[in-house]
DNA sequence: TTTAATTATGCAACCGGTTGCAATAAATAA
DNA sequence: TTATTTATTGCAACCGGTTGCATAATTAAA
């Protein structure tokens, strides 16, 4: 039940004064060993504990990162989640978790939240539809460490961490195109996010590259959601030229459409091969198994955390544009097997 | 940037007292209209915002809830934190999400941490290996409320938020049992782990209610971690009776038994029929699709999320034992189709 | 032994709200 | 009009550390 000792209370058992304890407890250089080791030790028998409420308003820090992403439960945000929490929690540091459930509008909530909480440094990844990045001038006014992640947005003073999407696109079609596709399409979400717009230019690149022509109907622009499922299934159908490779820009989506087109009809990998994006679990074990493009949301996490906090350490800084690329790698599965 | 101002400075500029102010912008009775309703503007004009430092130091309060789980990167855990994330944010409070990936001694260390950091309640889902609680007395003693979801043990003075497992594992397994099966397996988790323990409970009832005999090669218990599939399929190469029915405790793990047990040469769900547990989204994209037991995590966070808010604004309270109950539901797909 | 240079500690202001209690102003009753 | 009651507001202590600067204690140099 312990009452709470506070510092007042050290100083006067030990007839020191309240500064004394405070920095020997903080083991600043002019207090003597000896000294030192006495609060330290008295600390402990009486079993202190900083209050933090004090030490956060007089220092205006909060050891305390805030992360905002668009949801919680997706394997990949999870994942960087792990990471990000992981390297953070070793040095010291709380994350506060908030979601923009994919809404701009909800997004500006959590960054003023996070904000007004006084969070020491930001992690991003951007909402589906984010489309003005003015919430976040305050903490590059501030000064606060601010750092997108995977659905990024350049902004100055800000750093971002990503993989290369366009070479990963151009390497997930071409694979398509080795196996013999001819007619491609492209699935991936809103073109305003990084990922999926250079996913896409990857894409592009690539048909160019093989002088296979594209035109609007080699595109889907989707929310990803399987409720939307139907809509590709459409897509896929009206089409005039028939489709033999699909590139999804997401593996939960593109075990969907598997399961869906299957369903209908088709023969994967015979009729339609298709490739996923992110190696979630699911792409191993849907049937026919899922090529993919591998990346490791747990390793961007951890990344993270680790630039974060190095900035905060102040040992590098975001000031430069800062961008770090995380590789990827091309995942053959059953999926785009040729016969 | 805007030099931060102050009550203190609104006070000034008001010709009123800092208290005037304070009070006037917590919307305090004792207050005219008239004087709140022109403090209220200046500070609205000036931009004020409050300083959560101080006001946390004087109520000694922040505002804050603490999460331990087990793991992030789990659909049932990031979707139950989804829900919790919602609820808890929109009462204004901030979500610090600590894992304790499955050890107890981290799961100690995060308790530490966040009763350090003065949450204001805390939500936990216990480790697989944790087997004593004495890191949850402090927030006991000093009346913190604890609320314990899905993974949960009861202490006094405690809540806890579960669905009837051993209801929903005498359901599953009677569900096989219905289908044909006459020889059962088991797979589950930590025995010290209510949810695996009490899914186990409701096998042994159901085999038992159904005249079937029960020894210990009818229960495998494993880490259910991906790794450990070869275990389980070598329990059961290995088991002298001819094994026909699996209720495995965890989706996940039951679609890569799945999976590999296919690709041993068994005939799913001919030979063996296989249900899972939790409606993980994998369940619907594995082939055959897995029968399971439904129970939305999110609905659980919500709630959670609800009784913590609740008892924080003394609606409700922790003090008599206090279980919620959530539904469950069978969810009967391919995997266990009798010819 | 003195004086200068270090090293260790104390003092007191400061961070910015919150809140019990006293004081004053306004409203109602006598 | 005066005495009461009630509604408003101010005063000042308090929450518990942190930190610049002055002072005291100790050590090294002269």
């Amino acid at each position: 039940m312990g009452k709470k000792i506070t510092i007042y209370d050290l100083a006067k058992i030990l007839k020191v004064s309240p500064g004394t304890v405070s920095r020997s407890l903080n083991d600043h250089p002019s207090i003597s060993q000896k000294t030192k080791a006495r609060v330290v030790a008295k600390a402990n028998e009486l079993g202190y504990k900083t209050n933090k409420f004090a030490a956060n308003l007089s220092k205006q820090k909060t050891n305390t990162i805030g992360v905002i992403v668009p949801r919680l439960n997706s394997n990949f945000m999870s994942t960087m989640l792990a990471g990000i929490e992981k390297v953070v929690n070793e040095a010291g540091y709380n994350l506060i978790i908030s979601q923009s459930l994919e809404s701009m509008e909800k997004e500006k909530l959590n960054a003023k939240t996070l904000f007004n909480n006084s969070v020491d440094a930001l992690l991003v990844s951007l909402a589906y539809d984010t489309s003005s990045y003015d919430h976040f001038t305050p903490f590059i006014h501030h000064e606060i460490p601010l750092l997108f992640l995977d659905r990024v947005h350049n902004l100055p003073n800000s750093a971002t961490l990503i993989i290369d999407n366009k070479l990963a696109g151009y390497e997930a079609t071409e694979h398509l195109i080795d196996q013999g596709c001819k007619n491609l399409l492209y699935v991936g979400g809103s073109q305003r996010r990084n990922v999926y717009s250079d996913r896409f230019k990857g894409f592009k690149n690539a048909l160019a590259n093989y002088n296979l022509e594209f035109d609007e109907s080699n595109i889907l622009e989707s929310d990803l959601n399987p409720t939307s499922i139907g809509e590709a299934i459409n897509h896929i159908k009206r089409s005039t030229k028939q489709i033999d490779g699909i590139f999804v820009a997401n593996d939960t989506f593109a075990a969907h459409l598997i399961k869906n087109l299957i369903r209908e009809g088709h023969k994967i990998p015979e009729d339609i091969k298709i490739i996923g994006f992110n190696n979630d679990p699911v792409s191993e074990l849907v049937t026919p198994s899922l090529s993919t493009i591998d990346y490791s949301g747990y390793e961007m996490g951890i990344l993270a955390g680790q630039s974060v906090i190095s900035h905060l350490n102040g040992n590098i800084n975001f000031k430069s544009a800062n961008t770090i690329t995380l590789r990827h790698q091309l995942i053959i599965r059953e999926s785009t097997q040729k016969q």
